[in-house]
DNA sequence: TCACAACATGCGCGTCACGCATATAGTGCG
DNA sequence: CGCACTATATGCGTGACGCGCATGTTGTGA
């Protein structure tokens, strides 16, 4: 929906963009969390396609660009809860939401590993996971008629609620695990969103 | 009590650590958020009244310098949670100890904000703030008799208090503000701890 | 078709993280 | 008390990186 509403320079660059993305993830991949050192920016960019100077124009570090997808996927998360029905409870709309971004297509568990096990990728990946808070926050207090400037409720709320998703990603990657996504991000879900009753005044 | 404890060799590194933690952030203050960029490391290293070398034996950058401090901090919640009466009902227990870790000396201010609103130490800051949530899921999964292991309601909750300690923390820096940092924690921790019924198993 | 804006690239500089070798200071034992 | 040992501090050298600047190239709009 968007590739077309875009003119050619913003989809070349998207496309750049993405390629590069893609190339350093992958490259990390097959280097394993312990050999981050080993993907050069040269590598990167040669992978995608494109010069090292040019790479530098659309990341400022390998780590920003190996977490790429994972921030576009956070920023995603204030539309999917706007999407839900208006009538819908907060806790039922924020779970729906929640699993449907992040189960549409099961995600890519190698990255998902990649960038949640790997020391040097901590910092980007909980940048990229915070990047959910602040939209979330706004659909939350547009959804509950609350002041995302004043209440603390909506922004705390969704910091919560990316918490969640966090762990039940690092859930999801444990050794022995054989829940499916939705389930664990269902159950980490509820230990926060139901907690909060919609009824009971934050302000004062 | 942990000075004495402690041998000469121990204590001069404890010092040095923070005697270079302390002048990267001095130094980070005065030049304000949007200059970090001039602070430079043979700065900081000569603050501190060390070599460059030795600075990056204990720090890998400056980012990780300059955020030391909030680290050190949240590697305490999980203490600070396990000293409190064993019969103080979860929410209460948490409440208390996170109000009384963050707020026996009022903390600085200055400090806080820098490391909050700077763009460039975004990553690190929630490395710091995220380093409570080990000991905290291990603190309430002690107090709640759950297994941090296989159920996911300690790290969530864990997770979720973090949350809420940044949020609290950027409402506090936010101009106009007026409350007590203690008051503003109360309120935001009140979003996300009692919400989680203690009888109500998580397990399945 | 043409002038303009946006983007890709090459080059160069300053900074940084870190391995290695060495000097120095703290520790434990005879 | 002095000595061997270990941990720490420092200097030096190297490879990589981030980014400003100038230039070529490719869409865009009149």
């Amino acid at each position: 929906m968007s590739d077309d509403a875009m003119d050619l320079r913003a989809r070349n660059k998207q496309a750049t963009r993405e390629a590069i993305s893609h190339a350093a993830l992958r490259l990390a991949i097959e280097q394993g969390p312990h050999g981050l050192a080993l993907v050069r920016v040269h590598d990167i960019a040669t992978a995608a396609g494109v010069s090292p100077r040019t790479y530098n124009n659309y990341f400022s570090s390998r780590e920003e660009a190996i977490c790429s997808f994972q921030a576009d996927q956070s920023r995603r998360a204030g539309k999917a809860l706007r999407s839900r029905p208006a009538d819908e409870p907060l806790d039922q709309a924020v779970i729906a939401a929640v699993i449907e971004l992040y189960t549409d297509p099961e995600p890519d568990k190698a990255g998902l590993r990649m960038i949640m096990s790997t020391p040097e990728l901590e910092g980007e990946a909980l940048k990229a996971f915070t990047m959910a808070e602040g939209p979330l926050a706004e659909a939350i207090a547009a959804r509950t008629g609350t002041d995302a400037g004043r209440d603390l409720f909506p922004a705390v709320t969704a910091a919560a609620v990316a918490g969640a998703i966090r762990v039940a990603g690092r859930h999801w990657l444990a050794p022995g695990n054989t829940e499916s996504f939705a389930a664990i991000l269902r159950r980490a879900l509820s230990c926060v969103v139901p907690a909060t009753s919609p009824e009971d005044p934050q302000d004062q």
